[in-house]
DNA sequence: CGATTTTGTGAAACCGCCTATACTGGAAAC
DNA sequence: GTTTCCAGTATAGGCGGTTTCACAAAATCG
């Protein structure tokens, strides 16, 4: 079922098929009127190996993510592949389950797939890795990787902006005496949330109290874990931001267990804005991720790149406030 | 960067390469030690293009799902994507948003791009845009179409399982009087949910009665309006099934609005087992549907149809019910 | 009406890899 | 010492498209 069959049948020569098939000018509209309905009567696809072997080009994007099961994801992979389908760009997908080992192999399967450029966003990351990549002049876009700035396009989180807006807002509210629920220094993106609340706490003049900053491990239960700890120790905060919405909502069963109404009580602030924000009760407030920014901005970076386009500088995104009902006036 | 460069630096022939490449025995291992170190130097990387059109084959699957946005899915595709992984078989991934044009399009892409099986895991179906597919000898398997058995691979999931042993569950607990949330009947996995609830309801000998049955829009603010009539309606169920687990959720927060504790006064049940169901209060009963089981399925059914080995009958997979809290003794 | 330009089409050369077939040199058999 | 055989290697063709270039046919012109 190749071209072939294709001219034979319209009989022409199998260059004006490809003609006709690349939408070139200069074939008559009765020549490409014959060949249209042989293609539809064969019923012929093109084949895109043969294509791409010749012109070099592949139109495939490779996307990596940590967890497509961590809620962050879904939004962004959706972004994505939408905006890739616009361009007739498809999508190969692959995740590491937050293992370097694993996101090595995934961008070794991607470089001989050969994507003509890659999306890598996760949270963990690996040079080593990445160094195969860029030799082959495949286009690579990082996901919040300062550290690699320079080397690659990256798309850089400014997290102060949003830990500022939702201090702001809780000062607002009367809040002076503000805790917060860490994650594990050993991820990285929670180790620049932490630093940057308190970059956003001494920028306010808020007090940063020993035994006010408790560590969970980014999951619901260690959310709550945290929040037991806080309830333990004196001097109680009236308000606790959370370095992720599932450790917020963690920390929400844990104070309503212990008697404590949110928010009249307490005020309670996530960070990542999952759609189940929505769903607890009371509703989550929460600094809300731009997802479907971050995926825009990967996409494009990586189009101007194979494009050729002068890279415009790196680009950033900024985390907005979502207020919910889980922050409230202090309790008098 | 082509074969030929390997070649020329450890002095053989291009046949020898390849033969190295794709593991032959029939070269000499000295000779074999010479090529790798060359294709080492040169940081070598074959052209899949090249390869698979030589070899008709191109070891990449489709995926196709309805809305990676939905909880549903992500799962799904994680177990998808880990075993192709295993299998040196890459995925290339789209979404339809539920809209039976876009499915013609993303089946038309990935048959364009030349996968060798394709696994349509969408909620809505279009026969039609099925029929280019077997044509060209690529496998394909669906999710719960019994409508299309015999013509396609079907991953079948056994509601009824699921419904009759809930039922049983609320009927031990002693409720007889059982509300149920349905979709759009425009939704086929929506309609085949309802029925299957009926056959339970019935079998169970159970009274359906009307107005106990409230349809919703699959969503959070669906399943709270459906509440809301439920309880609008004189001669209340003790509890209610929901379709799915968001309008559960909207059913439990439309229930706590109007004063109703849960599940003192009313049992309530989901379907899915989305994450989301451990994380509101009280947590949420519901019936879960084996997502690693459906792709697992899914997987398999390409992989043989592929390597040509004779296909097992249709799979099937059977909800289990997840007992949580919201479900609990009929009121006295 | 012949010369020149424009326009449409075909033949053939690739793209990088695999592999059937042909060939080579040396070991084994005679 | 010749023949036979075989492991190891090279040559060449083809997978299915695109594209350059050459050429024929039609259109334009003097």
């Amino acid at each position: 079922m190749d071209i072939l069959q294709v001219a034979k049948r319209a009989r022409v020569s199998s260059a004006t098929v490809s003609r006709v098939l690349n939408g070139s000018n200069l074939v008559r509209p009765a020549t490409t009127e014959r060949v249209r309905r042989a293609i539809a009567e064969l019923n012929y696809v093109r084949n895109p190996n043969a294509r791409s072997l010749r012109l070099g080009r592949t139109r495939l994007f490779g996307l990596i993510v940590s967890d497509i099961k961590n809620p962050f994801f879904p939004e962004l992979i959706d972004a994505f592949e939408g905006m890739a389908a616009e361009q007739g760009i498809d999508v190969i997908f692959t995740h590491t389950n937050y293992d370097t080992t694993r996101l090595r192999s995934c961008i070794r399967r991607m470089v001989e797939r050969g994507v003509e450029g890659i999306a890598i966003m996760t949270s963990e990351m690996d040079e080593e890795a990445l160094h195969q990549v860029p030799v082959r002049g495949i286009a690579t876009v990082l996901l919040n990787q300062p550290a690699l700035r320079g080397k690659y396009r990256n798309v850089a989180v400014e997290y102060s902006e949003g830990f500022l807006e939702a201090l702001k807002h809780l000062q607002s509210l009367g809040h002076r005496e503000i805790g917060f629920i860490a994650g594990p220094s050993t991820f990285s993106s929670a180790l620049r949330r932490r630093e940057s609340w308190e970059t956003a706490m001494k920028q306010l003049r808020l007090p940063i109290r020993p035994g006010r900053v408790v560590v969970g491990d980014m999951r619901v239960e260690g959310g709550a874990n945290a929040m037991k700890g806080i309830l333990a120790g004196g001097n109680r905060p009236t308000a606790v931001l959370a370095t992720n919405d599932l450790m917020a909502i963690g920390a929400l069963h844990a104070a309503v267990s212990a008697g404590i109404r949110i928010p009249k009580e307490m005020s309670l602030c996530g960070f990542d804005d999952l759609p189940v924000c929505g769903m607890v009760v009371p509703q989550l407030t929460t600094i809300q991720l731009p997802r479907y920014e971050i995926a825009a901005h990967a996409f494009e970076a990586l189009l101007q790149a194979v494009r050729g386009e002068k890279q415009t500088p790196c680009a950033a995104v900024y985390p907005r406030l979502v207020i919910r009902k889980s922050t409230g006036p202090v309790a008098k």
